[in-house]
DNA sequence: GGCTTTTGTTGCACCGTAGGACTTAATCGG
DNA sequence: CCGATTAAGTCCTACGGTGCAACAAAAGCC
């Protein structure tokens, strides 16, 4: 929390400073690529000259944070570069909490899933103590997968709820029944000693991947607003590649964005909100389905020409279309990605949803908005819970030179 | 316009890097601070050797971008420190265009206004070419009377509309009638050469003098929703501080938030914007008031007991409630600050806007949302176009040291 | 008047990058 | 097969900027 109308001291820039600031680019140059770097591309790319990139290189090699691939002679002339990749030994572990899954995931610096364990079931009303002992216990599953040379430089748990990252709490999960929970009291027991899990938004952790591929690589979209369809609908705003966690963490609620005024009350205590029409269990309530059912089954019934079904969606469309316009017109942003329930039925809302927005948004005319899926991850924020541990290593690598 | 999905290459820090960095540090210092600090204060503050500071200053006073104050002796022991302020000879021009006013001023790094002219009428539907070159004139006639030792590092101006900043392009202004249109062609005529304004939007503009009080001075918030009430309702994001200018200019256009999808048609194409409501023409229209007529009449008439005024109130204050809180539960924002027509109403909204908020605002239990109305400058966005001109030179002093 | 305290200055050391010469490892051409 | 060419990577010195510590300056305190 800062204090509002001072401002904070920042520091000044030393030596120190430029070696940090250049280990970090080099480090994220190596990884943002997509094909192999060389010493010389480096030096190219950022302005350096060939000797500094160089050695800023080896450090970063002879720490395992980059590493040396085989030269592979090419059909160019010249000495043949060295191909340089994001480091293997580097990882680390994210932990999701949902209501209907919980995951452990371990991803190392390329991207690359190392260990996974996932367990399905339902969490509403649960304990948290016991909840979160049972994801600890998958997290030490997944750690003895992990290689005896990987270094793990970090944790992440993504939580569905309002979380106090700098104090490591989670204020509220309304889906889980949670409240003032302080997970590393429980997860501690489960971890290797100094490995402890920042907090994160399932939300803002699951757009993270949707905004970085791999650490420090960028993905489909910079600019961006992730609907995330859960039991309500929970949300992140991406901007420039970064997920913006707002002032207090509250950040990116479209699901209390408010469609009608004189709509249904939310449990939130204001009325009309999108959750209460493009919600998992309002949408299936609407439809005539069981709660629990799942998305495919709801298209599937539409699709027979069940009106119930037909009517939900396109009530749900309707109502993303008016949040979705009002959030787009104040952030000026291209690009809606759906994810959770709402990414399975993109397929069906994205035609209405995107006529409606062409109309509804100001800038339509110069720039048609556009609807996408997320991908087809089973956790997407434990994934991305590990990237935002990564993310620390890519902001400043000093701290991991031997 | 950045290529999505692609990181744009970023230049390595070098020597001369840390010299900018902390040369522009040690001039915001002195800019922010709200009493004059020492060599001495700066070095603590930033955490830099005394010697440094002393070295930097000394950069910043011969470029007169820092000024050296009489040394007060004080009540304390050791040797008297030399305060430091803003240099008076540095200053930019900022000019505003709105419907119905005209303004030019000229503001140093000390925030002082140097000069100013504004001039009142009505430009809605006029000619681009005939009424910015009214504002040339009255820039000219402004630095007409800037000290001969001043110099001008900077102009901005303001505009009601969507601009594209980069290619110095208006391209629409509802309220006046303009669209594609290039005022360098006509404000350069009227400029000293090598002079040329920076286009932005007017509530961005505006709301950057409620971020800064004075150049790289904090003001009253850091984090708000700014809610320029015009002809139409207009609005900035600011973040940070920062105000968001979005992807493409097309921010904080809070107007067309829809209040209730069976409202009235807008302009924009959609329907039951907030603007539709809010907006100075919307709300004395309902108010049965010429839609000329001050909103000092229109709360006249209200406390009077006419019934329409006061429901044109009610309604105003019922649709705000609706559009900022679905906004301020996307951006987790804990102030509103209302400014133009609704700054002037903002006694009357206040109190019932913020019972609202505090039921539809998600976050309000732990923090209840809070409604300003914006200092009683009759020209805001001027002041705002020469604070981003002057931003300029605190961002990068070394352009400006001899 | 001398002591204390704090500000501002000065000279030297250190650190990291810049620049250019040099080495290395490949292709190409005879 | 061998030298020319080309580009990658390394090494050494120079330079620029900050850190550090000693010193000078200007006040109050006793």
């Amino acid at each position: 929390m800062t204090i509002e109308g001072r401002a904070e001291p920042q520091a000044a820039a030393r030596q120190s400073t430029l070696r940090t600031s250049n280990l970090g680019l080099v480090l994220r140059t190596v990884c943002a690529a997509p094909d192999p770097v060389s010493r010389a591309d480096i030096a190219v790319s950022t302005g350096m000259t060939r000797s500094t990139a160089s050695r800023l290189v080896d450090d970063l090699v002879s720490a395992g944070l980059v590493e040396e691939a085989e030269r592979t002679a090419g059909p160019v002339r010249g000495r043949p570069a060295t191909p340089l990749l994001p480091g293997r030994t580097a990882a680390a572990l994210g932990l999701q909490v949902d209501a209907g899954r919980l995951a452990a995931r371990v991803v190392d610096l390329g991207g690359r899933v190392v260990a996974e364990r996932l367990v399905d079931g339902d969490w509403v009303g649960s304990d948290p103590g016991t909840t979160l002992d049972q994801v600890g216990g998958l997290a030490a599953v997944v750690l003895a997968d992990v290689p005896e040379e990987m270094r793990l430089v970090g944790a992440g748990l993504a939580l569905p709820g309002i979380v106090d990252a700098a104090r490591g709490v989670l204020l509220r999960a309304p889906n889980l029944g949670w409240h003032d929970v302080r997970p590393a009291d429980v997860l501690a027991a489960h971890l290797p000693a100094g490995l402890d899990a920042v907090l994160g938004n399932e939300a803002d952790l699951a757009a993270r991947t949707v905004a970085e591929s791999a650490p420090g690589r960028p993905g489909a979209h910079r600019d961006f607003l992730y609907v995330s369809g859960q039991i309500g609908v929970g949300g992140a705003v991406v901007l420039d590649g970064r997920v913006m966690r707002g002032n207090a963490g509250w950040a990116g609620e479209v699901g209390h964005v408010c469609v009608d005024p004189d709509g249904p009350p939310c449990r939130c205590g204001s009325t009309g909100c999108l959750e209460q029409y493009a919600g998992r269990h309002a949408l299936l309530a609407a439809a005539g389905l069981p709660r629990d059912a799942s998305p495919d089954l709801l298209l599937d019934t539409a699709a027979a020409g069940d009106p119930r079904a037909r009517a939900a969606l396109d009530v749900a469309r309707r109502a993303l279309a008016v949040a979705l316009a009002s959030v787009l017109n104040v952030l000026d942003i291209p690009t809606v990605v759906l994810g959770g329930h709402l990414g399975r039925l993109a397929t069906d809302l994205r035609p209405g949803l995107e006529d409606d927005l062409a109309t509804r948004v100001l800038s339509a005319r110069w720039r048609r908005p556009r609807i996408e899926a997320a991908g087809p991850d089973s956790a997407p924020a434990a994934t991305g819970a590990a990237l935002h541990a990564l993310g620390d290593v890519l902001a400043d690598p000093v701290g991991w030179l031997d």
